[in-house]
DNA sequence: CGCTGGCTTGATTCTATTCAATTTTCGTGG
DNA sequence: CCACGAAAATTGAATAGAATCAAGCCAGCG
């Protein structure tokens, strides 16, 4: 948290690894996108935000009115599927944004895993900063790229027929994630259920518990308890998630 | 072809839904994100090319030297599984953008399916645009946003259980795309071949075809040829189709 | 210490995959 | 223009993995 390259101020961050080799820095994974200069400019129009564990931020179908960048904590977003089962679309963490929206409308439904300190970035000021900013944008760019890719490789990861497969993959993308926040804690934190691992990873709760059992039955993933889980088995758990 | 509010000149387009009401237009579908100013500022760095059917346009791992817009035609976006099967992330059409990057290197590979007019960008000219020319870049980012949410839809098209289901969202999103291209065909044309549409809804190549055929044989879909389909009893497609 | 919701486990059912055999389509050269 | 060969697509039969339904277990919390 503290050896950071920017230091820790309130004002909205954003990471992504480049699209393209970054001028600034090559090499470095997922680095802060934003100068102090930019991380100012939207904290001028970013109104903090404390949102406790399980809030919904925003329903799918409402205005859009405001974007979203995730300072600490976790959020998912989600929409439903007509058979009452919910579609997890993506896991937030910090340095994240969110509140993608269709036609002025939120695509998607947001609600918090964990108590979540976030920045509320209103769509008019926002967009009215952009028009005038075009390095903000192109780190914007940046990161939206980064999101896609991130999209892709969920719907990639959805095309696996095993669910052990699938889950292996979702472990070693949230290690990543949690490896690019903070290189020493060494085991994995899921704040998410279950239950939403199932519905973002596509199988149901009953697989996703039997894929858990078989990993750890291999000695493939140990677990501290069923929210801090750790690798075991390195070589064996990188061939199951690089079938990925 | 014809009458678009802006002529059709040899410039490089770009088309989305946009992510906000659009200041200048709304309820509009998809409509032309580029002034004259920026297509013609695109068109000075850009290269336009002519690709035979069946042609590799760049592999996954290359080094990342241009992005591309189409200009006519349709092009398969495509990454391998272990197995060996291959995984399609997306299909684009006329004035859809692609040559997604991570580091420097095409994340994905691309292979015409049709022979194609394009535009090749590079990217060292494309990011010395951008940086220059916000309004350039906004619209960018709202093409950007418009790929986010197809590919978030495509994850979620891809945990349905029933491959006929799966298809029937393929369908419709094919459907909308030539809709909007082209508002009199009432047939929806598939450049692709049933095992590219296996590839791209997760299914095996014999389920896609089952699929067809159960649909056909409910008298919901019929077809000119494996190529030209029609819905026939559009209440009973959307149910299908709505299970997205 | 007992309750509650999240999680695990078991038995059954079902659909898609796989493997394999045909049939259809399409491009090519006679 | 037709015939051929190769690729694409369809169809069938057997199998396997996951969904579903339902019952029990565990952990965290009052």
């Amino acid at each position: 948290v503290a050896a950071s390259s920017h230091p820790r101020i309130d004002t909205p961050a954003i990471r992504a690894f480049g699209a393209w080799p970054a001028a600034t820095q090559s090499g470095q994974p997922r680095q802060q996108l934003l100068s102090e200069r930019e991380r100012l400019a939207l904290a001028a129009i970013a109104k903090p935000v404390r949102l406790q564990r399980g809030q919904i931020v925003y329903q799918s179908g409402d205005p859009a009115t405001s974007a979203y960048v995730v300072s600490a904590g976790a959020v998912k977003t989600f929409r439903a599927h007509t058979n009452g089962r919910e579609h997890i679309t993506a896991f937030l963490f910090s340095d994240d944004a969110f509140g993608l929206a269709h036609g002025g409308l939120y695509e998607n439904s947001a609600r918090t895993l964990t108590p979540v300190f976030a920045y509320q970035l209103p769509v008019a000021a926002l967009t009215a900063l952009l028009r005038t900013d075009a390095l903000l944008e192109f780190h914007l760019i940046t990161k939206l790229c980064h999101e896609l890719r991130q999209a892709q490789g969920h719907a990639f990861l959805l095309t696996h027929r095993h669910t052990h497969v699938r889950l292996a993959a979702f472990l070693k993308m949230i290690e990543r994630q949690q490896f690019d926040a903070d290189h020493t804690a060494h085991d994995i934190y899921l704040p998410m259920s279950r239950s939403d691992i199932a519905d973002y990873i596509g199988s149901s709760l009953s697989a996703v518990s039997r894929a858990f059992r078989s990993l750890s039955r291999r000695g493939i993933l140990g677990a501290r308890n069923r929210r801090h889980v750790n690798i075991l088995d390195r070589p064996a758990f990188e061939m199951i998630a690089r079938s990925v």
